[in-house]
Order: C-alpha cells, then structure tokens, then sequence
DNA sequence: GAAAATGTATGATGTAAATCACCCTTAAAT
DNA sequence: ATTTAAGGGTGATTTACATCATACATTTTC
C-alpha cells in the first residue's frame, strides 16, 4: 500500500463526520491514507490487527479463507464504510482478510487511537453500536441462506444486494465489476455452479447479460427465488 | 410466560452489573422478570419487537427458520448473557426466534429504556460493542463452515463450543440435554446426518455416549476436525 | 511480442448429504 | 389406561453440488 497525501480530507471521512467537532484535529493528526490497487491484500485472515479502515474510494472484499484454494465473501465495503472493526476486543489477529476489487484509497488509523475516539466520542460508539446490530442480522440471515436455501437463491440474493448497494449504470447494469470467481464466492457455491445458475436465470429471462456485467430483467422473480416459502 | 417476582435482584442481573450504581433503580422500576418452560417460545422471527431479554436461567436457543420445517441454530444464551439485540437499530421486527430450550427464568426491558439505558451508561455501550464484535467474529466463522467445511467438522465444532459454553459435568459429558434435533439444527445439516457423523465419531473413538449424553474421548482428533489444512 | 498467468466457458463424473421410508421407544395428553 | 405425539435409530434411494477435465479468450508480464 502507498501512502497517499489528501489535502481536502474532512469532507468525506466516516470519522470526522461522526465524530465532535473538537475531536477533528486529532482524527486529521493520526488518519493516514493508503492507495490500493486492484486485487492488493490490506491486510490478510492471521496477521496481527494494527487498526481499523475506511473505504475513502474503491471496493474492499471482506473474505475467509477454507483450506488452500476456498473462500467466503463476507462482504463488499464500499465508500464510506468501515472495515475491520471485527477485531474489536479480540485477540489480536485479525479473523477475516481484506482486498481491494477495485483500486482506490482507504484511511487508517492504529487500534488505540480507535479506541480512545470510542471512549470520548459516546454518539459515535452508539452508532457504530448500531451499525453493527445491522451487520449481525445480515451475517445470520447469510448463515442461514447457506445451511438451507439452494444456490439458486443464494445467488439471485447475492445479485440484489450488490444491486441495492452499487445500484446502477446508465445502461442498467449492476455498477460494480466483479470476476465469476468473487461472485461465486459471495454467494457461497463454486465458480461452476453459479455459472450454470445464471445460464438458467438468462434462460428464464430474470437476467441479461452483457460481457461481465449483469442486468436484472426481473425483478420480482428474482426476490422469488429468495424467499423461503416454497 | 409467567411472569414473577423475586426479591433479591442485583446480584444476578446483567444489567445491574454493568451499569452505573445511581442507574440501578431505574433498572429495577423497568425490569420484569418472566418465567419460561422447556421448549416456551420466547419471542418469534417476524413478531414486532418489544424489548430486550437476559438469561436469568435456563437455557434459551436463538434460531431461525426456513420453509416450513427447517432452522438453524445460531447460538444458545446461557446465564448472564443479552438476547434480541440485534433487534437495536432494526426495522421493529424481530430477525430471529427465541425459545427456551431449558426451563429458566429471563429478564425483559422495554426497548425504550435500553436504548435510554445505552445513552446514560456510556461504559455499557462500549461493552455491548466489544461483545458484539465478538459476536460477529462467531457468526462469521460459522458462516464460512457452513459454505465450506463438511458436516463431520461441523459437528465437531458444535460439540466443543458446547463443551466450552456449558462445560461437563462431573461424569465427564457436555453439561446439556440437547435434542438431536437441536443438535443437528445447531451444526446446519439434517438429523439423520449428524445421526450416522457422530456414530462414526464413537467408532473413530473420539466420542463416548451415554443415552442422550456425550462425552468427547479424544479432544485432540475433534479438533483437528475443525481445522481447515486437509 | 512471446509467454505466462488469469478469467471464462462447458461437458462428464463423482459424492456428500438430503430425502424417503420404516420401526421402535419414551413422554405427554385425553 | 389408551391414544397421540415426540424423539430416537437405521437402511435404501435420490439429488444438488462439487470435482475433474479441457478448451479458449483475455489480460498481464518479462
């Protein structure tokens, strides 16, 4: 990662704009800015926890690791959002890995100073509270997803969260450039699978296709198919 | 649920412990306490929500369903520990389903007053953060599992974390009367799966039974069962 | 600009785990 | 006390996915 100097940096800094006013010089004092380039590792599932990110620009994945050659995407984080904050309270290692998909620039600063903006800053700690409830419901409706629902569901999902959180292009498309691979990983299942889902989908006219990106032809039909009432 | 009144309350009650001593009154005037049966319904996935409930005790599984005959068990609240927060922040439904699983006694707090409670104990915030962080750690965790390791490891995995949460009694076994059901809804695959995993377990010599008791003979195999370097 | 690496496409084969089926025991209910 | 329901045990069958194999296209690298 390269570190990068951003002259105009209050205006679109997660902490600054929760945070108090007063607290906005020490931010500014302790925040370094990183470039990432496409598919570099922020920090990797094992390492020891330095501190917390934010998403400045670009995408982050969230993602574990099974054996040598699986994983899980947890999720996107995309401007604005914090990552790494799972390690809060832990023991020290970071549990999960973070990679840029698209290039960008994330904001950094080390655990204690989190830790010490937690303690003075109460409303920041109430809202980061409850963003975290909100994380909790999505991972136990994600945990759930993958113990019972097919795959088929679990991708039609996996293409409307993206929609919700990239929306769209001009075009119509979902706004985010992803390899099969990561969607296939996001959506828990192998690359070969969801390939064949999304034929299936194309052939039943709930998607179009163009190149990698992927419109939504319909949508109702789509949220069907990640409903549980059979 | 039954509701009761007992006498002596502080020593035992999570909040009172966490919270400031002039907040203690408050608590006292807003808390009530419900008696539960085994297998009571506690509240149901997509009852609007009330508030926020504390294992006094018994036992009491957080589970959430799909189709008509599915669940997955995401995690049990034994003594001392908060359930239906994930409810805070959330669109006043309640994502998931609380049943006692043992008979016990749980503490109810009206919303309200949490989130008063959360604004006043500043400290308490800061806890309930760090457990929660704690919390999405499991759930993360749980969900790799589920999309990559296979039920054999999965089973494994849910015998030590009830081994770690509940411990053993004196005769050595898992100090909970658990269903195989609850058993198998907890490690995310069918009953009769678990049923022929664990059988194969007590031929592998790593699982002792006794009636509906288990008893774990060689930690170190189930362990490794867990891991992830084939 | 050749070579290596990475992503995409698609059929054939294997298998882990769900589903179905049945019976048997124990606890709860009328 | 007899029925009903709920949990437990076990084999046979099915299926939804993963795995394997192979080919081609595209991007990156030296």
């Amino acid at each position: 990662m390269k570190k990068v100097t951003i002259i105009e940096d209050e205006k679109n800094c997660f902490l600054c704009q929760n945070c108090l006013k007063e607290w906005i010089p020490a931010i500014l004092a302790h925040k370094k800015n990183y470039k990432v380039k496409k598919g570099e590792v922020i920090f990797r599932e094992g390492d020891p926890v330095k501190g917390i990110f934010f998403v400045k620009s670009g995408i982050v994945k969230v993602h574990k690791r099974w054996g040598a050659d699986k994983e899980l995407i947890l999720r996107f984080a995309s401007e604005g959002l914090i990552f790494g904050h799972r390690a809060l309270g832990g023991d020290g290692i970071y549990s999960i890995s973070a990679t840029a998909v698209q290039a960008g620039v994330v904001s950094y600063v080390d655990m204690e100073f989190f830790d010490a903006t937690l303690k003075v800053n109460t409303n920041f700690t109430y809202d980061l509270l409850m963003f975290m409830a909100q994380d909790l419901r999505i991972s136990e409706r994600k945990m759930r997803n993958l113990a019972h629902m097919p795959v088929k569901g679990r991708v039609a999902e996996a293409l409307i969260i993206l929609k919700d959180q990239f929306g769209l292009t001009p075009e119509g498309f979902i706004n985010i450039e992803l390899s099969r691979q990561d969607l296939a990983s996001f959506s828990g299942a192998t690359y070969e699978t969801v390939f064949r889902v999304i034929n299936e989908l194309i052939q039943d006219g709930l998607l179009v296709l163009s190149g990698k990106s992927i419109s939504i032809a319909n949508y109702n039909k789509l949220l069907k198919l990640t409903e549980d009432i059979a």
